[in-house]
DNA sequence: GAGTGGTCTAGACCACTCA
DNA sequence: GAGTGGTCTAGACCACTCC
């Protein structure tokens, strides 16, 4: 066939895309009901609808029920970072990886990570600092609070060999995860462990995740300022 | 079955999520089929396919033709962050926003974006340093490059009221973008802008945009350390 | 109340990939 | 070649909002 069968939902999408670009559909615009739509592309409203959510997921459109869908006046596209096991991340850039448990203990949870998983002040959780060589030179501080009431295998887990990031994937499911970037400089433990010195500016991703209400772990990585994360869009 | 009219696909990932959590459904181990998850649910093969597709899109299974689907062995889940325009992200935590213009040329644009939007060096762009206040306080420095080659309009356009940001996302449409996180020390002016010692750890936010190939802008926006990019995955 | 998007169904064909 | 996901269609009803 030819171009009379070439209307799947990515083909109207890039259609509905030029037509923003080229401010055929002006920003702010009311753009035609899906009705109107199928009927000028010869498509269902279905397929319509497909295209016009994904529209919508990227930011480019606003829709709403019986108000109509118009060209977002701010088009609020979204950064979508993937995030990799430590090990997966190096080793696809083909550098070697090596692990290293640094220490662990029971604890209580210092307040902000009590807080940040919604636990009670001095709760005690297992605490493991790790670390993560990229080609030989170190990569990724790591330190982690597990949660034993929610996942009480890791209170016998070994994690000498491997980190608890590879274990828990595997083994502590969670339903919700909160993830953030952020900048700070190196405390004296941090700056040692990633050969920096005390004070330098580290890139800090912190991640917390549950399993249904219940708190599974709060984990705090650290970089050196050479790391970047990112993306396209 | 429950069998009320409850089965909309939300409610089918839910229950597909459970059975994940709970480990009914294995990391690695094979799901059964559309057709055969479309019979046990009662409903219709379209809807369960638009569950698995949305676990699909948020890594918890992986999908090929004829190997059917798989609960993903690492949920490489990712994490999306939306990237508003500056003034809108500031408003709607209710603080008052403030723009001003810091300065305006034509210059020979840095070796680092010549090369990240694949000019040649020394190519002459028009260069914005502007500065975003939250509430009184610095919120944000732009050092912003803006190719005139591709958006001439710019040369003329007036950026004393509102930030490149605002006038770009409603006259330079891209078709391509890059995003990316780091940390650094704050330079001199950065530094001095913000209101923070010079060296002081910074997140620095790049995002550098393409129509169909040619450059139209790279921007580094630069938060004092109490920054932090949150999400929800 | 009425209009628009959100979703479900049932059936069909296609496209990719594995054996 | 055959099995599985990917997509399209046509029709229907529902849910939310705006007037």
């Amino acid at each position: 066939m030819t171009a009379a069968r070439r209307n799947s939902w990515r083909d109207l999408r890039e259609e509905m895309i030029r037509r923003i670009a080229t401010r055929q559909w002006m920003p702010g615009a009311l753009i035609p009901g899906e009705e109107a739509l199928a009927a000028e592309f010869g498509a269902a409203r279905a397929t319509v609808n497909r295209a016009l959510q994904d529209l919508a997921r990227a930011g480019l459109v606003e829709r709403r029920r019986k108000a109509g869908t118009r060209v977002a006046l701010h088009p609020v596209r979204e950064a979508r970072f993937v995030i990799p096991l430590v090990r997966t991340e190096i080793e696809a850039t083909g550098a070697d990886y090596s692990y290293r448990l640094l220490s662990r203990a029971r604890e209580a949870a210092p307040g902000a990570v009590a807080e940040a998983l919604g636990l009670k002040q001095g709760a005690t959780l297992l605490h493991l600092a790790c670390l993560h060589h990229a080609g030989g030179k170190p990569y990724q501080f790591e330190d982690r609070w597990i949660v034993l009431d929610t996942v009480p295998a890791a209170a016998t887990a070994d994690f000498s060999a491997t980190g608890p990031n590879e274990w828990l994937v595997a083994n502590a499911p969670f339903s919700r995860a909160t993830f953030g970037f952020g900048a700070a400089a190196a405390s004296d433990e941090e700056a040692r462990h990633l050969g920096l010195a005390p004070g330098t500016p580290v890139l800090v991703a912190e991640r917390r995740t549950w399993l249904a209400d219940k708190p599974v772990t709060h984990v705090r990585m650290v970089h050196p300022p050479t790391h970047r994360f990112e993306t396209e869009l």
